[in-house]
RNA sequence: GCGGGUGUAGCUCAGUGGUAGAGCGUCACGUUGCCAACGUGAAUGUCGUGGGUUCAAGCCCCAUCACCCGCUCCA
């Protein structure tokens, strides 16, 4: 599907109208990259948060193991020690300008490439272009050498004159610009794959304290995870938790994106629902399929059902060196004609809790009292052989992480997008009109009921106010006599309100009430005494 | 980051140098009998922002900010 500029034009128009975003510092022209959530919005948003914390912290599905999930939470400061991103990998080569190699994957500073420039030669006679450079890293002997390797190769194979010190110029002295098709990566056999020299300074730099100077400098946190595994020895100590387990957070992010783009869906400012989920390595596959299956199952059941969303496994030549699989969960977005990214699933391994034993240096090992109850008789009381195996694994190890990180303002737009409908609804008169409508989920909708008397005499009002205060005290309810009765459904059908509640002549005979299903239209007429039941019913809680 | 476009009422938009408009929405009053009611009345704009040209700028020029589209990018 083509990227959807009317669609987008149309939602974004409805979120403003109703208030479930704005701009943000709308009235000082606004600010590239953050936004606002407005009264409805904000209750979409938290219904997605406490929707992902009930279904996955405080009542997760059964795990991998057949067994409960232990899950348990965190909150943050968005402001850690700036080892942290040392640690994390985070802070390393953000000062300088960077290549990035796309088909290696490697990244080197600009200022560290060298090219050799050799052959500047005419075309050959099949009119190919066959100029071509060799980069390496200056001052690696192998980077160099194979390069020299490299180029001697091609010349051979082209016939061209072997030079046997060629001139080398720095990546970075303009000679190159516009050439990267031509220059063949450090680690790559093939010309084109790198990247123009970018700076990357994706963290958001503060000061700690009232001195702004070097040492009290300090970033916004990139990501949620990092909080959680720089706890993890402090949930260890202080919890019962035992491996397998799992670690979550909701929280704000910060992350300085070149050009931020397709409204609310990359943001600088965002807010991320992480998972660390704890276990050992052998059995971390399994958590990984788990976690992959539950996430993904998420999404369709409240709602994302459509063909527009998928599980996609990442390929091996796009996951981290220290990960074994990452499976992303993506979104068909009306504002682009690829799928793309909500949520990713990834076995990171124990690199991250690694880097932080290293970098702090303290021990962040788990020992498994279970297993070393039930196996420690097999070393025969011998204290020597019991201490070598207690320190090592299976008793002693650093589990290894499944981390399903989500978006929580990427999933509210994914929501957003697949609720707007359009359809045709017939008018007082029996034609038909065009009719928008948001189609959440009943669990997602800000409103979830609104209560209306048909007509504002004859007591409707005080009979419907009545409802009303009754159910806001266990749901976001709405209370409206204004106009006619047909309006005000079509106002709650634009803001996704799944019911609406109509006390009428009838009511003030027999006591019941008509509910008006916001997909169909039909309507049951129930006691209103039965009313909040039959919509907690509906509504899960 | 590059190129193109847009910016006027809450929303959608008209307005090519001479008194800021329309539709929808909102509010008030009256009416109301289940799917975008009607009548009457009302509020709302430093025309994105800052400079400049001009007797006069929503309109022309410069800068800037934001958003959209395409490329690029997304450690």
């Amino acid at each position: 599907m083509p990227a959807d500029t009317a669609f987008m034009d149309k939602l974004t128009a409805l979120c403003k109208r109703r208030g479930f975003i704005y701009q943000s510092s709308e009235i000082y022209g606004g600010i590239g990259g953050f936004w606002d959530y407005g009264p409805l919005g904000v209750e979409l948003k938290r219904n997605i948060k406490d929707l992902w914390w009930r279904d996955m912290v405080t009542n997760p599905p059964n795990g991998a193991d057949g067994h409960e999930v232990e899950m348990v939470g965190v909150d943050c400061s968005i402001i850690m020690n700036p080892k942290v991103w040392e640690a994390s990998g985070h802070a390393t080569g953000f000062a300088d300008p960077m290549v990035d190699c796309k088909e290696s994957k490697a990244r080197y500073r600009a200022d560290q490439l060298g090219v050799i420039y050799a052959w500047d030669v005419e075309p050959g006679a099949d009119n190919t272009q066959a100029e071509v450079h060799f980069a390496f890293v200056n001052g690696d002997a192998a980077s160099y050498g194979n390069a020299i390797k490299k180029a001697k190769k091609y010349a051979k194979k082209m016939g061209l004159r072997v030079v046997d010190e060629p001139s080398v110029l720095p990546f970075t002295s303009g000679e190159f610009a516009g050439r990267l098709p031509f220059i063949v990566g450090p680690d790559v056999e093939t010309p084109g794959t790198l990247t123009e020299p970018r700076l990357f300074n994706l963290m958001f730099e503060t000061f700690v304290g009232a001195l702004q100077d070097a040492t009290s400098k300090a970033y916004l946190r990139p990501e949620t995870a990092q909080g959680i595994f720089a706890n993890f020895k402090n949930v260890l100590d202080t919890t019962r938790v035992k491996v397998p387990f799992g670690i979550a957070q909701v929280g704000k992010s910060f992350r300085n994106e070149i050009n931020p783009r397709n409204y609310t869906f990359r943001s600088r400012e965002f807010e991320q629902m992480e998972i660390e989920f704890f276990c050992q390595a052998a059995s971390s596959m399994q958590w990984y399929e788990f976690w992959r299956k539950v996430r993904f199952d998420w999404y369709v059941n409240l709602g994302l059902k459509s063909e527009k969303l998928r599980l996609r496994d990442q390929g091996p030549e796009e996951l981290a060196h220290y990960s074994k699989a990452c499976a992303d969960i993506e979104y068909l977005f009306p504002f682009s004609d690829e799928h793309q990214e909500l949520e990713g699933v990834a076995h990171r391994g124990n690199y991250d809790l690694t880097q932080h034993a290293k970098f702090s240096g303290k021990d962040l090992t788990y020992f498994d009292d279970e297993a070393w109850e039930r196996d420690k008789a097999n070393f025969g009381g011998d204290k020597a052989k019991e201490k070598t195996a207690k320190n090592a694994e299976p008793y002693r190890f650093l589990p290894t992480v499944i981390e399903p990180s989500a978006g929580a303002d990427r999933a509210t737009l994914a929501f957003l997008c697949e609720a707007y409908t359009e359809d045709q609804a017939p008018d007082e008169n029996g034609v038909m009109q065009q009719r928008i409508l948001m189609k959440f989920h009943p669990k997602l909708a800000p409103i979830k009921v609104a209560v209306f008397p048909l007509v504002k005499k004859e007591g409707m009002p005080d009979i419907a106010q009545a409802i009303y205060r009754d159910l806001k005290q266990h749901m976001n309810a709405f209370y409206d006599d204004k106009s006619a009765i047909g309006r005000r459904y079509r106002r709650q059908d634009e803001v996704g309100t799944p019911f609406c509640i109509t006390v009428d002549g009838d009511t003030l005979k027999d006591g019941t009430v008509t509910i008006r299903d916001r997909d169909t239209l039909a309507q049951v007429r129930i006691h209103k005494d039965a009313v909040r039941d039959w919509l907690r019913e509906r509504l899960g809680r």
